[in-house]
DNA sequence: AATTAAATAGTAATGGTTACTATTATTAAC
DNA sequence: GTTAATAATAGTAACCATTACTATTTAATT
């Protein structure tokens, strides 16, 4: 794979964020730096960049959204102001559960918690 | 909600099957037995039956999947054929996790592992 | 049977993503 | 440093899943 600045770029802004951004928040970031960056170099790369271990992809609902982290982990997002946050949660069993339940062989596991952060939790109801 | 024979049909489509369809493979066979269905009405329908709590919706990737089964549980999918299966986890034990690490009030929790399934699966490798 | 409004079919529009193509820029060889 | 080869780009068109729009149909109510 060949150098472009524009990958780099690209890299640095997933690499700088723990906002999980969607492309077209990445593709508006790096606009700051490269005014005519397309839209579609911001798609090629992103993949690029995934499928080379660099980047994960996952998705929220429908939409890709892209996150530095590519150690396994989970996320938790707040129904109420659409945080998403990283969390380590014990799926190492849940990988045992599903070989001895279902003979399963699991390679990845995605948890995805939705619900009510710290934050935006009432603590007392009226 | 008024009686229409076209969500009665839709209805019965999902749950008459455990393969998760799209809403197009939904499509395709509503229209065998009304012929000029719209793939709109079964959009339509669909959400219609989702927010009734008929039904449910999960995204695989970025295309939205429909399940007759609404009662909280979990799914495999299979890299190798792509099937999905249903299974129950035992998340109660990760919504507690949640809330003693992170302190997030988890309202539901969606996991997917994929990985292959026993069918799949080589038990010798050459 | 007449009235009202919800649901439909058909089609256009939208949003996210990928594909295409002529041009530009990186790398390797001289 | 030039040249040659070709990977990567910008810009745009196409694609696919889904939603919105509108005139017409249909279920429910009077």
């Amino acid at each position: 794979m060949r150098y472009s600045k524009q990958r780099e770029l690209i890299q640095d802004i997933v690499q700088e964020t723990n906002s999980h951004p969607t492309a077209y928040w990445i593709f508006n970031k790096a606009k700051r730096k490269i005014s005519n960056i397309s839209l579609g170099t911001v798609y090629r790369n992103l993949n690029k960049l995934n499928k080379d271990g660099v980047i994960d992809i996952f998705y929220d609902n429908n939409i890709a959204r892209y996150d530095w982290n590519t150690v396994s982990h989970d996320h938790l997002k707040c129904n109420k102001c659409g945080k998403i946050i990283d969390v380590k949660m014990h799926s190492k069993e849940l990988q045992k559960e599903v070989w001895k339940e279902y003979k399963f062989e699991a390679e990845n596991i995605e948890i995805t918690i939705s619900g009510i952060c710290k934050k935006h939790m009432n603590f007392k109801e009226k």
